[in-house]
DNA sequence: CGGGATCCGGCTTGATACTG
DNA sequence: CAGTATCAAGCCGGATCCCG
């Protein structure tokens, strides 16, 4: 393909394969679980308890997923207890970086934010 | 506060603000919303055609948050039929640039994702 | 044209219980 | 500890009808 910016809605478009990638990352545990993970490696409890309202089953999934895509590495040590260590891949880190520029990006306004709703808010009656 | 750098889990935290605009950029049709009209101003039902899938009542939906967050002005006239145009603001550019940022990156990085995925069920059976 | 209100089905999510 | 299985609830999102 030639497209010089391909941005905007069409990379979304159902057939798009990155669509559900992004869904992943920035579905509401997958930015949580990369953002534990970019500080660094941790075990599927630390993590359950670090991202704070998951429960096992949809860590357990965001986790798989993210695995799968390729942006988590997962490592198993056959040990009784059994203990098992999840890790940013390098391409994780590479999202991870960006997901945390929108996240800096929105945080570092949110007086800007919080004005406009403000705003909004008086303007039309509730809601 | 003097946290060097507080990416991660807790810039999600539910008694955080951005997190609930975060959700609003990142959320399904936030995203698509941002990226057609990162390219210009759009009019609702041009908005509509292009977002491609979104129902009236999810645009509406999220075309009112983002004017909320301060994202999106809305532009109505009061002419008939009615005109509404809704463009980006300075704030909501600046959001929709690091959002594209990583839906570009991502975007690059598919066929590393997608092998990634091939791996990954190749190894195990299925799902 | 640009929405608001309502209804309703389904997928996502969260407890809970169980396994290795 | 590190998950999986099951099940019920709830919210999301779509369809439809309506109004200005």
């Amino acid at each position: 393909m030639d497209t010089p910016l391909d941005l905007s809605y069409d990379v979304f478009a159902k057939a798009c394969p990155s669509r559900n990638t992004l869904e992943h990352v920035t579905g509401r545990w997958g930015g949580l679980t990369l953002g534990a993970l970019y500080e660094g490696s941790l075990r599927f409890n630390e993590l359950r308890r670090r991202v704070d309202g998951v429960s096992e089953k949809m860590l357990s999934q965001t986790l798989q997923a993210l695995e799968r895509d390729g942006l988590v590495h997962r490592e198993a040590q056959p040990t009784n207890p059994p203990r098992v260590d999840y890790e940013l891949t390098p391409l994780g880190r590479g999202v991870a970086e960006r997901l945390v520029g929108l996240i800096e990006f929105v945080e570092g306004r949110m007086d800007d934010v919080l004005a406009a709703r403000q705003r909004y808010d008086e303007t039309r009656g509730a809601r």
